[in-house]
Order: structure tokens, then C-alpha cells, then sequence
RNA sequence: GGGCCGCUAGCUCAGUGGUAGAGCACCUGACUUUUAAUCAGGGUGUCGCAGGUUCGAUCCCUGCGCGGCCCA
């Protein structure tokens, strides 16, 4: 509070010879521009050219009648140098109302100190915005994790890192929009508020319009819609959005994330295995420049192709379990006893199967993996094996044990699909509110006819978490779910 | 929802049933090539909140709040 007082004190000085809170500044130069094109400066030399730069100060060091700051831009950082016989009373004073985390702009000379610091001797200070605030420590910086989320601006001010992990989760989303772009996809856009939410197992979060005087859900996904576009001809769509699930907290979920699906005509589960692959080696090239990528001390080995393995297979290789045991409620449950996984009077086979997957398989997928082939009770929109009606077409992505993609030859038949929905409806009248519900406009679009097509989905911010080598999910969203304070 | 852990200065963290500490930041002074500048001095605080025990609580107890990790 004392420290914020002195800072307004000093922001009262500067308003007496200017607005401290400047307009637009026109630079010469960025920062790293004058790294670029000063780096040969050697000796006593100064820059013939005056040059014009902005950016935050970030740390002062004073030393009688000169001072050194840091300037710092959002990449890069340049010292700047202020002495007094040089700057002249008025611009001395200026300097001497500076702290630690003003915006300013300033013009002068480039040089190198003794040191060999490139640096700028400065001419002119123009106040752009005082900060009013003592920023968190040069050193340790902000640890505090309760503030670097409630206040990610100061997470992103003083700690680099952060802003190199939203960079790269910026660059990541452009580099898939253009893979996809390239392969001839068209991004669209469908709707977040809707009667009813499919697509997935989940509760919505529910709102409400007052014209229409309806309730309306936040999507779960943007799986249904997308597959009206097939219906409708287009045939190599994706959507990059936002999705709502109105369930638990984890260091892997957060109530808002945001996903990638995207889905092809004439193309199945196979097609999307190889897209999959191609999408996260591209990516890791992109980013990160290899393939051989560190998470959590392990290291993650993105060369295709992926591990593949059945979901039945898995199930009896890593827990010795069959899956044609655990499809009758009774069955699963005495093997869910077993593996110490709470019993739940309302929850139907798939929970089950679900779970015990969960705890028997997903601890050993570590590496890349491919877990195809899965049950039917927990996949009501995918198509049927040929060769095994109980089981279809789909897999999921495992990397470092987290589910990263989810995809399967879409089921076109909608005769099917009527049955799959009535089954689903049974489970949520029985109380299983994750359970999908029917969708009768969906079923009506089928019905003119939708063309076999692969579909996936991609969890962006779960890859994003892969390749910033983050703990948890709220490391890579700017402002994650959090309880107010008051 | 359950278990465990945390919450002390602007930040990072120590600490004790008896006047609240360090480093950085900040303030004062010295210092015109420093860069975690240096040197000399200065502690700036609702110890998360509310009760309880006690002569006395930041510390012990209970409840609550927020966060983290694990489990569900």
C-alpha cells in the first residue's frame, strides 16, 4: 500500500508536464529489431541513427548521476541507459519519476557497455503508462499459483515462461488450421447454445433465452452438427472451438476447453488414424522441432506409427480381464468390486466397462497408443464392426496416460443410430444424466442420407499440456475456471 | 463429494504458547558502464476469516473460505 502511494505521488509529478497514460508511439525499431540490426556494434561506437523503442521497464539500477533499466517487450529486452548530463534536467526528472513497471517510450543512441551490453543511450523519455502496483520479485518471480491464475496478467508480466507456453498454444491452433486448411478442410462454425446437447456423454451447463423463453445447453460437443454438414455436401469440414461440460475439476479438466473435430466423407476410423499421426508429428515438428518430446520426466516418442492395440486386448493384456465378461451389470460389477472402484446403483454396464478401463489399461499408456475396436454400450454414434456387431469402429489416442483423441467411422445408418438413441434414452430415464439423449432432428438428417465419412476429435488443450510440458490444464488456459473470492 | 497439504510484509519464504523474521522490492544517503550493481541506514504486517481453550494464541482446538495434490 506505502509503495503504491509513492507510485502515485510520482504519477502526480508526471502529470504536471504530461499525460503519464500516453497515446500511440511510433517506434524506429522493436527490440529485437535493434538486437538484429545493432548486434555488430563494437568499442566506443554509438549508432548513427537515433532510434525510437518502447516497452515495460522492468527492473532500474541506479547509480548516482546515471541509472540502467531493463527494457522489456513481450520476446525480447534491451538495456537502456540514462545519464544526467546527457538527458538535461526536465528528462532527468522524468527518469527520476520512473518505477519498476512503467510503459515508456524512448529515444536515442545504441551502443555497447564495457560489459558488452548492447544498450541505449537515451534522449528523450515519453511517459506511456504508469504502474501503480509493486510488481512480484525479479528472482523467483510469481509462484503463487492461486494468484498467477486469478491474475494471469501478472503471471504473464514477470514470468516469460508463461507467455511461451500461451505463444506456443497460439502457434499450435494456427499450425493445425493450416495442416487442415492444406489437406483441403473448410473450417466452420456451428452453434454453442442448443435445445438439446449431443455428441458426448456429459452434463451441460444450461442457460436461458428470454425472447424465446426457452432453456438452451452449451455444447458437449460439435459432433452432430458437423455430421449435418456431411448431409449437406460438405465434405471435409472441422471446427476449432470452445465446448462446456458441467462436471468436475482436474488437473486434465476444466469445465470450458477446447476441442478440435473434424470430419471427412468417404473416409473411416483408418483414415483418421493417419491423419491423427500426421497431425501430432507435424505438430511436434512445428513446435518443438522434434519428435523426442520431454513430458513430466518421461520422454514421449511421436514417431508413426502409433502403438496399436485392441480395447479387448488391452483389457486382457495389462489386467488379464475378457471383455465379453464384464458386459453383464452383474459381472462388471463383481470385477469392478475387485479393483476397488465405487459401486453406483444407477450406473449401467458401460460405466463400468468405462472405468474398468480406466484404472486396468490407461496407467500403462504411456507412449504413444491406439486403442481401437471399442464395445458398443459406450459408443452410440459410432458404426458397427462388420466382422462383430459388439464392437465398432473407433479408437482413442493415449499419450503420458491421457485420452488426446477420439475418433471412429461415423455411423450413417440411421436406423441404427434410432435403436443406439433409444438404448441411450432407457439409461438417462433410469437417472444416468450423461446419458445421450434422442435427437430427432439428427435421426430426420441421417435419413436424406449422410455419406460413410471418418470423424475425430482432438483435445487441444491436453496436447497443448504435452508439448509446454504441463502438469495440469490450467497451465495452458489463460483463465481457468476458479470459485470467486467473495 | 472424501483425504492430505498450504494460506505470515508488495513478492519468495523462515518461525515461536510470551514485543513478528530473512532475501528481494520499497524509502533515505553515497556512487556517471551497471546488469540478481555495490556500500551505509530504515520493517513498511488484519500472521486467510470467525469462534473456543489460555493470564496471554500467528502458533493449540472447532468451524468456515480460497487454493494445490491425490481419490471419486
Amino acid at each position: 500500500m506505502d509503495q503504491t502511494r509513492q507510485r502515485i505521488e510520482h504519477l502526480h509529478g508526471l502529470r504536471q508536464f504530461c499525460d503519464p497514460y500516453g497515446s500511440a508511439f511510433s517506434m524506429t525499431h522493436s527490440i529485437e529489431e535493434i538486437h538484429e540490426k545493432f548486434s555488430s556494434i563494437q568499442g566506443e561506437t554509438h549508432s548513427e541513427e537515433k532510434i525510437r523503442t518502447a516497452g515495460r521497464l522492468m527492473a532500474i539500477r541506479l547509480h548516482g548521476k546515471a541509472g540502467f533499466g531493463d527494457l522489456v517487450s513481450s520476446t525480447s529486452k534491451v538495456q537502456v541507459y540514462f545519464k544526467q548530463d546527457h538527458l538535461g534536467e526536465a528528462q532527468w526528472n522524468f527518469f527520476q519519476l520512473l518505477d519498476v513497471g512503467d510503459i515508456i517510450g524512448v529515444e536515442g543512441t545504441v551502443f555497447r557497455t564495457k560489459r558488452g551490453e548492447l544498450s541505449i543511450l537515451i534522449d528523450v523519455i515519453t511517459p506511456l503508462s504508469k504502474s501503480i502496483h509493486p510488481l512480484p520479485e525479479k528472482w523467483h518471480g510469481l509462484k503463487d499459483v492461486e494468484v498467477r491464475y486469478r491474475q494471469r496478467y501478472l503471471d504473464l508480466m514477470v514470468n516469460p515462461e508463461v507467455r511461451k507456453i500461451f505463444l506456443l498454444r497460439s502457434r499450435l491452433i494456427s499450425t493445425m488450421r493450416r495442416f487442415l486448411d492444406d489437406r483441403g478442410f473448410h473450417e466452420m462454425e456451428t452453434p454453442v447454445m442448443n435445445i438439446s446437447a449431443g455428441g458426448a456423454e456429459a452434463k451441460p451447463f444450461v442457460t436461458h433465452h428470454n425472447a424465446l423463453d426457452i432453456d438452451l445447453y452449451l455444447r458437449i460437443a460439435t459432433e452432430l452438427h458437423l455430421k449435418r454438414l456431411l448431409v449437406g455436401m460438405l465434405e471435409k469440414v472441422y471446427e476449432i472451438g470452445r465446448i462446456f461440460r458441467n462436471e468436475g475439476i482436474s488437473t486434465r479438466h476444466n469445465p470450458e476447453f477446447t476441442s478440435l473435430e473434424l470430419y471427412e466423407a468417404y473416409s473411416d476410423y483408418e483414415g483418421m488414424m493417419k491423419i491423427t499421426e500426421d497431425v501430432i508429428v507435424h505438430l511436434a515438428d512445428k513446435l518443438i522441432g522434434k519428435r523426442e518430446v520431454p513430458y513430466q520426466e518421461k520422454t514421449i516418442h511421436l514417431n508413426p506409427p502409433f502403438e496399436r492395440i485392441t480395447y479387448s486386448d488391452a483389457l486382457r493384456q495389462f489386467g488379464g480381464i475378457f471383455l465379453s465378461d464384464i458386459r453383464d451389470l452383474e459381472k462388471a460389477k463383481h470385477t469392478a468390486k475387485s479393483l476397488k472402484i465405487p459401486l453406483d446403483p444407477k450406473a449401467h454396464v458401460g460405466h463400468y466397462i468405462d472405468k474398468i478401463f480406466e484404472v486396468v489399461v490407461e496407467p500403462h499408456l504411456v507412449q504413444p497408443t491406439f486403442i481401437t475396436d471399442y464395445p458398443i454400450e459406450i459408443s452410440p454414434l459410432a458404426k458397427r464392426k462388420a466382422d462383430d456387431p459388439l464392437l465398432t469402429y473407433r479408437f482413442e489416442l493415449f499419450i503420458s496416460n491421457m485420452e488426446m483423441a477420439n475418433a471412429f467411422s461415423e455411423l450413417n445408418d440411421p436406423f441404427d443410430q434410432k435403436e443406439r438413441f433409444e438404448a441411450q434414452l432407457k439409461l438417462k430415464e433410469a437417472g444416468d444424466e450423461t446419458a445421450h439423449g434422442m435427437d430427432e432432428d439428427f435421426l430426420m438428417a441421417l435419413e436424406y442420407g449422410m455419406p460413410p465419412a471418418g470423424g475425430l476429435g482432438i483435445g487441444i488443450d491436453r496436447l497443448c499440456m504435452l508439448f509446454a510440458d504441463a502438469a495440469s490444464i490450467r497451465e495452458v488456459i489463460l483463465f481457468p475456471t476458479l470459485r470467486p473470492l467473495d
